[in-house]
RNA sequence: GCUCCGAUAGUGUAGACCGGUCAAUCAUUCCGGCCUUUCGAGCCGGCGACCCGGGUUCAAAUCCCGGUCGGAGCACCA
């Protein structure tokens, strides 16, 4: 005891980098986990020797923000760990893939900012698939199976054996071979009927499509379905870490590759997430775009990677936002705050500051001076600034003006005291000296461009859809503001950030947050 | 129904594997204050949570059992 207090006063008396150096000595992973946490970084990952994930698309849709946290989460950890990312397109169903969305899927991994080291095309391995498919007929791990599909529905929920399944070997490799010439029949896994998962009821491995497929053409008419194509694939592309959300199992994966001697990668799962009000899936936003309740497929009320670049989301806001939400299993429901809080930070020191006014209402100050006012674009970063030469003349926000009592200020320009309020307002000049307290108006001049601001809110709201969520807002900006281009994404000050959506006569932008 | 996951403040997350340092982390929202010629940023402060019930233990957010609730799968989709 006396020893230890000894010790403390000791160590008392040392100042804090010292204390501090002390402890790395004795002690370093103290300060280790201290930084990670500061950083906010993904958990480690297991058997790191050597890292090759995958992008796993299928290219049928647009990608929304779901595979943007999927795609960063695989394209984290091979950069990571210097190890190799592959994207690979999980083609394997003729009937809904388009080669318009491989092309989509490329776009929005690249404006995600991320890269990947190899293309690989499950489509292009049929010959492969085949082989497997072969090794497994003649190991009595699969059987062809003449029964409809109804049937074969009822008997795994009872868990029944069909007659299919007692064919001898010799039979079966005599009916795939009609089966890879078009029969339609289908090849099923030997599982267990008896099993309590039903998945591994023998499921179907393989079917025909007679559908053309967009890069294969009518070349096949025998595909493997998801499970089996994305056993082989992660095994033979040697990939050793996959990270996918939890509406895959992993058991049937397994197995197939375990009767196929073959290796399996470390699987880690997450949850599916959801975004508050905004549903995701393709099935629920396709009629609200048939009848017109959403713009497209690029709404800014969605969450689809084009309708966030649309609003202002940029990517490095998906990176924070998957670091945020981490690998989590439970089932989140993101609020959109924390998107936006996320994104506001990103952009703020970026963003130039230019002058708008919502629903304006014209003010003219008698005895206002001619003055031309340099406005920084910027508040606490130089990036030069704008110039405008005031007359009497002015705009300012409508709601703004209805609040104030007698006195307030053109922001970076004078004082101007209420002498009238009706359709226009009336005042005059009150002096240019910065009052502390009194309020601060941004204004345009005669000389400005229309604005039309599209707000987005809530697209749900308990479960409905809600006939408010987009909100337009007009107003004049500044003169500046009609040269931006379209995709600047600037911040409007005392209104909220925005991305330039269309310039012209009347420029569209798109509200991103505050 | 069966199988697999999960449940920490309004929201998201850390802690759980290896029980005590957790009257529980960080972020966001909201509310105050400071700062600022923006209602942005920055700074300070505040409100706010371990699903329920048992068990093990000197000690449970953490381990075990049982509920409840939520999600996913049970396709010739991926």
């Amino acid at each position: 005891m006396q020893l230890i207090q000894e010790e403390v006063i000791k160590i008392n008396q040392l100042n804090k980098e010292e204390q501090e150096s002390e402890l790395k000595k004795i002690y370093p992973e103290y300060f280790q986990e201290k930084e990670v946490k500061e950083k906010k970084e993904l958990p480690p990952l297991p058997d790191v020797d050597h890292v090759v994930t995958r992008l796993p698309p299928e290219p049928n849709g647009l990608p929304h923000i779901g595979h943007g946290l999927s795609f960063y989460f695989n394209y984290y950890y091979a950069r990571r760990y210097n190890g190799t990312v592959i994207l690979r397109f999980d083609d394997t169903n003729p009937e809904k893939e388009e080669l318009l969305y491989y092309e989509k899927m490329k776009e929005g991994i690249t404006w995600l900012k991320i890269d990947w080291d190899k293309e690989h095309y499950e489509s292009g391995d049929l010959p492969l698939f085949y082989d497997y498919a072969e090794k497994m007929i003649t190991s009595g791990d699969a059987y062809i199976c003449f029964c409809p599909q109804s049937r074969i529905k009822t008997d795994r929920y009872h868990m029944r054996e069909c007659g299919c399944r007692k064919r001898n070997v010799s039979e079966n490799v005599q009916l795939w071979k009609e089966m890879l010439s078009g029969t339609k029949y289908i090849l099923r896994l030997k599982g267990d009927m008896k099993a309590p998962d039903s998945q591994m009821r023998d499921p179907t491995l393989f079917r025909v499509v007679t559908a053309p497929h967009p890069i294969q053409k009518e070349k096949y008419c025998v595909w493997p379905t998801y499970d089996f194509a994305c056993a082989i694939e992660d095994s033979v592309l040697g990939i050793t870490h996959v990270l996918r959300s939890n509406e895959f199992h992993t058991r049937l994966q397994n197995y197939i590759r375990d009767a196929l001697g073959m290796r399996h990668p470390v699987i880690i799962q997450y949850s599916r997430f959801n975004v508050r009000g905004s549903p995701a899936s393709k099935r629920q936003l396709r009629p609200l775009i048939a009848q017109g309740l959403v713009e497209g497929w690029d709404d800014i009320r969605l969450t689809t990677l084009v309708a966030l670049k649309r609003r202002g989301i940029v990517p490095e806001t998906i990176h924070a936002l998957a670091k945020e939400m981490g690998l989590s299993t439970s089932e989140p429901e993101i609020d959109w705050s924390i998107i936006e809080a996320l994104n506001r930070k990103i952009i703020d020191p970026t963003a130039r500051r230019y002058f708008f006014v919502p629903n304006p209402i014209k003010i003219t100050v008698e005895g206002a001076p001619s003055i031309t006012v340099k406005l920084k674009l910027h508040p606490d970063i130089d990036y030069g600034n704008r110039e405008i030469t005031t007359g009497g003349v002015f705009f300012v926000p409508r709601s703004d003006i209805a609040a104030i009592k007698d006195e307030f200020r053109l922001k970076d320009l004078f004082n101007v005291r209420v002498t009238g309020k009706g359709e226009e307002i009336q005042g005059e000049f009150a002096g240019k000296e910065v009052k502390k307290d009194l309020e601060k108006i941004q204004w345009v001049t005669d000389d400005h461009v229309k604005v039309r601001v599209l707000v987005p809110h809530e697209l749900f709201k308990e479960g409905e859809f809600n006939p408010d969520s987009l909100e337009v807002i007009e107003g004049l900006a500044e003169k500046a503001a009609g040269e931006l281009p379209v995709g600047e994404i600037v911040q409007f000050e005392r209104f909220g950030f925005c991305r330039i959506d269309r310039t012209g006569e009347e420029i569209t932008a798109c509200f991103a947050h505050r």
